[in-house]
DNA sequence: AAATTAAGTGTAAAAACAACATTAATAAGT
DNA sequence: ACTTATTAATGTTGTTTTTACACTTAATTT
């Protein structure tokens, strides 16, 4: 019985993590100050190598606990980058992860002691190899998804009013929405609860406070649906 | 200088092709009887090893061509499968691509020469590894392909009747299509050229012949639209 | 000449979408 | 106490898009 396809070349698998927040200041991503070489100090998005015994999926779990602390963050894998120099170290090819979190459930504290940093999407610094287009490749990936899965219930905070979902939505899509035409189209979907509690932070009047309704919602996350926004 | 990352697990890395053709029968999969362990003689996705020096894209052209011929074929990544035990003999992660190809164009003869066959989608044999899971995958993916961007041009002869056109749409979305919306569906993306020319062999009246417009073809393309069928 | 076969064509009703402005509730300021 | 300021909440209408649906035409075969 064969055990193993001794001519062909082994590679270097890695795992790069696209890590979504979103916070009254809009949308942002995680990053990192790598901390070696090559590029040591540079940012770039959380990443490291996959192990002989684990899956990719796992693996980019393991890395992103590595450099943050998270935990329990459910990515989805996107692309396979493989350009021969995009690492000029060794010949790496790399599968990059996307995930949706919330900022502040996700202690800013925990993140900070593993120096990864949060910035806005349009105020990123220029990263490390093609980590940049693996950025937008993954920005394009999220606006798709908010075609057709709901969304936010990884971004916001449990409580939230409709105009945060609304800026959450117009963040991810950068462009504005009618307020009005928005409200109907996600309340359509039937994934919210209305609450009787306001939120008084924003206006005299105050805003009615929502939260997800998890059965619904999770459903929704298996049967696709299309949402014109 | 760095020059290797010396405390990471090199890992094989293999891809996968996925071939769609479409004929009067319908759509189709290309597949080979493989021809080394394991599993030799059960049928396979068209699938090898990416080389030290290739870029995945390459890897995936390179195959192509060694087990049927074809050239110049334009295939798109999809997915990469990383289960520890996929392949039995040694840690392998398969990428994916896939490609839509005319069956009659691309010369049955050189393909059988090679040993690969053309099964129809619903009759395809079960296939080594997780290949079934990739071409289920596949199929979504081409499907949702379909609403976004043309397709035909790749499938069909350079002539077709309407008929064609629309068989090839029910058979990769498998549902029925009205004609009439159908037709004035297509017509509105104006990627199609009408010809003086009929098709006499489908009846009496005889069907007019579409070439498609490649300018028009290639633009939409490159710029997603949405089409609802 | 009649029958058969698939091609070709248009309309109307329903649904979805886009655009839009006023009133309501409350706190702050006088 | 009244006025002012601020943001929230809400519904309608015209337009566009989508769907459903059936008859006539051209040519061959009998």
């Amino acid at each position: 019985m064969l055990n193993s396809y001794s001519s062909a070349d082994k590679v270097l698998l890695a795992v790069d993590c696209i890590i979504f927040g979103f916070d009254h200041e809009g949308l942002k991503i995680l990053l990192i100050k790598r901390d070696f070489e090559p590029e040591k100090g540079k940012w770039s998005l959380i990443g490291g190598f996959l192990k002989r015994d684990e899956v990719l999926d796992n693996a980019a779990i393991r890395i992103l606990n590595t450099y943050t602390g998270l935990n329990d963050i459910y990515m989805e894998q996107l692309y396979a980058y493989s350009e021969i120099d995009r690492d000029p170290v060794e010949r790496t090819i790399s599968v990059s992860y996307y995930a949706l979190i919330n900022i502040e459930n996700h202690n800013a504290e925990l993140i900070k002691n593993y120096h990864a940093q949060w910035f806005s999407i349009a105020e990123a610094p220029h990263l490390i190899f093609d980590h940049n287009e693996m950025v937008q490749n993954a920005i394009k990936r999220l606006r798709y998804r908010t075609s057709i899965k709901p969304i936010g219930f990884e971004l916001l905070p449990e409580k939230f009013t409709m105009r945060q979902l609304l800026e959450l939505y117009e963040a991810i899509l950068s462009k504005e929405l009618d307020k009005r035409n928005f409200i109907s189209k996600i309340n359509s979907l039937e994934i919210l609860n209305k609450l009787e509690e306001k939120d008084m932070q924003s206006s005299r009047k105050g805003s009615y406070l929502y939260t997800f309704n998890k059965e619904k919602y999770e459903e929704k996350l298996l049967n696709d649906f299309v949402l014109n926004l």
